[in-house]
DNA sequence: AGAGTAGAGATTGTTCAACAATCCTGCAAG
DNA sequence: CTTGCAGGATTGTTGAACAATCTCTACTCT
């Protein structure tokens, strides 16, 4: 083993470390609020319209109001909260045309990743696939159980880990938030069964052709899938 | 006419006025001292490294030091500034790596907004270019007066318009801050004039091409002189 | 009765001062 | 040269206070 190739292997170790390091000081009370706050919203437990009172998100979260306001701040950037200046944050309501606005990027992106996987076919490691294949599982799982948001749960960790799949780290935090906002939208679906249940079997057709490296097809499967999700979501919305 | 035009047109004029009122409104402390500083950073005032002192900071802005952090997180999402808990914010420091990455989201952005606008070519009112002509022809102007910075500027709000005409408010949102991002890249460039130059006359070759509604052969064009700015700030990057 | 208005009350925007927690620096000991 | 330990400096968080703005009620006027 020459000189070089130690050195690489201590890089390699040193950044996983530093992730390690990184993700233990992540923990400011702002952004443990923020925790809390974006597991109520994207669960529903406050939905669309909503308005977040500081004095009494202050007395539940055990925050001081500064501290609170740098956690709205946070959810503000991810598209969780918007501020009405000298009226407080609310739950945005997204409409139809965010629908459109929110699938065109999926679209562009998501398509990209997966075309863009050809290339670099080589370089991939073995078992990178398994996070999509666990959540391809999951949703199975869930869609047996009934538990229709633990299917739309697992679907938005199917397509970020796709994303994922390209290592870039603008894509994840992008995919990030319009996942976020994506999940604002399903509350106001009365049938969340209809919306996710096609897509269960997509899910799989998509993984096996990517372990199958058929890239190109995989795309345009895609493609039309997302296609056909942004339809099915504006058909719900209409009919709400 | 009927009422229901004349509703439509109500309505869209009065979401004209409320975009106005909302620009008017939105002269909060933080905002103004973000203004502040995303200027000295992207001017290169603040290079890439610098620690940003609160106390400092708050004599300098005037402001109290929760309104500069709000500023700070403000900046911090937008990619200009980075918390380290505990230390402090800083410039970021880019490598060649987030080149990479942000080229290859500006490819997949723009190439696709071009490419889509071949679709929607009908509704597009007249006019719709204009701003991508003021651009150009203030790049060549700013050229001949040999402002290298200020081309580099018109470059950039080129490639905002560029985007702008998908009418997609989150993808208007990330060029900014992709944007944003690699004037920071170019601070530690020597050699300014010779990053930009070659790219003024393919923005107006970019600008006629959309004028003759030749939209693919566009997408390929740009497609292209991605790559090349890409490798044109790599290698500017390593010989530094 | 209904439209418009003034003002009280509540909420947000911003500042300040203080304390706790953490990091950096320099120095001494092994 | 490394390790451990003060001391000082900086950030993280809190609570209180006041100003600015919004909302709602009650009142006045027609």
């Amino acid at each position: 083993m020459s000189t070089s190739e130690v050195d690489e292997g201590r890089q390699a170790w040193l950044r996983t470390v530093a992730a390690d390091v990184a993700r233990l000081d992540r923990s400011s009370s702002a952004e443990r609020a923020a925790d809390i706050l974006r597991r109520s919203i994207t669960e529903g437990a406050l939905p669309p319209g909503a308005q977040l009172s500081e004095i009494e998100l202050t007395e539940v979260l055990e925050v001081s109001r500064n501290t609170l306001r740098e956690a709205f701040r946070l959810l503000t950037h991810e598209g969780l909260l918007v501020y009405k200046l000298h009226r407080g944050v609310f739950v945005p309501e997204l409409d139809e045309r965010d629908v459109v606005d929110l699938y065109r990027l999926r679209r562009v992106l998501e398509v990209d990743v997966v075309r863009g996987l050809a290339d670099r076919d080589p370089e991939l490691p073995a078992g990178r696939l398994e996070p999509l294949q666990d959540d391809v599982e999951a949703a199975e799982a869930a869609a047996l159980a009934d538990r229709w948001a633990a299917v739309g749960t697992a679907n938005m960790r199917f397509h970020q880990h796709l994303i994922g799949l390209a290592d870039s780290a603008r894509m994840d935090a992008m995919t990030g938030r319009l996942l976020a906002e994506l999940r604002l939208l399903f509350h106001v679906i009365a049938t969340p069964q209809e919306l996710h249940e096609p897509y269960i079997a997509r899910n799989r057709g998509l993984f096996e052709l990517l372990e199958a490296r058929k890239y190109e097809q995989a795309a345009a499967d895609l493609h039309q899938y997302l296609l056909d999700s942004e339809q099915g979501l504006l058909e719900a919305f209409r009919a709400r």
